[in-house]
DNA sequence: ATCTACTATGCGTTATAGCGAATAAATAGC
DNA sequence: GCTATTTATTCGCTATAACGCATAGTAGAT
């Protein structure tokens, strides 16, 4: 499943469903990269100013990674016009 | 044109070729979302610690967007293995 | 070689993320 | 309901991004 994110409120709550669908507590993420449970919390929450650094740390604990692509596409799907 | 990125290095470097092609300076984006041109300088470069507000601001002046995805693909092309 | 434009780096300051530790609040199970 | 787990939030502290300002490279063009 592919997730669009324009903003830190959608990066965080791409990286949310992930953390879910893979059944992990924030703990348990922190945990794993040394962050805390209330830096995931943050995070999650779309918080503008967590570092590029617990952005990618995160992704890498939950088997994600970024795609950049132009804003140009209208999406596959004629819903997300609206 | 759609860039992996999995590390600060590879965001940066992305979001410099894309700056190049809009045939932009570092100063004039900067100028576009108030951020210094030595800011933009340190994205680029793949500074880790940069924050996501930043990260973010300059790929929307430079029309850019953000997919999040499972890191499972084994790319489209058999040349990415190595 | 010089001029121009751009990019990288330095300094002192300010703003804030992430820290440990704790606690409050919310959610899930029973 | 109650209890256990999970998530959100607070405090004081430390580390560092981004700031303004300036300057030092660097690359291109003539």
């Amino acid at each position: 499943m592919e997730q669009m994110a324009r903003t830190s409120i959608q990066l965080g709550a791409a990286i949310r469903r992930r953390r879910r669908i893979l059944k992990l507590s924030q703990q348990e993420v922190g945990d794993r990269i040394r962050l805390r449970q209330a830096t995931i919390s943050a995070l999650e929450n779309g918080m503008p100013g967590t570092r590029m650094r617990t952005l990618l740390d995160v992704m890498t604990a939950l088997g994600l990674e970024i795609v950049v692509r132009e804003r140009s596409m209208i999406g596959k799907d004629i819903e997300e016009i609206f």
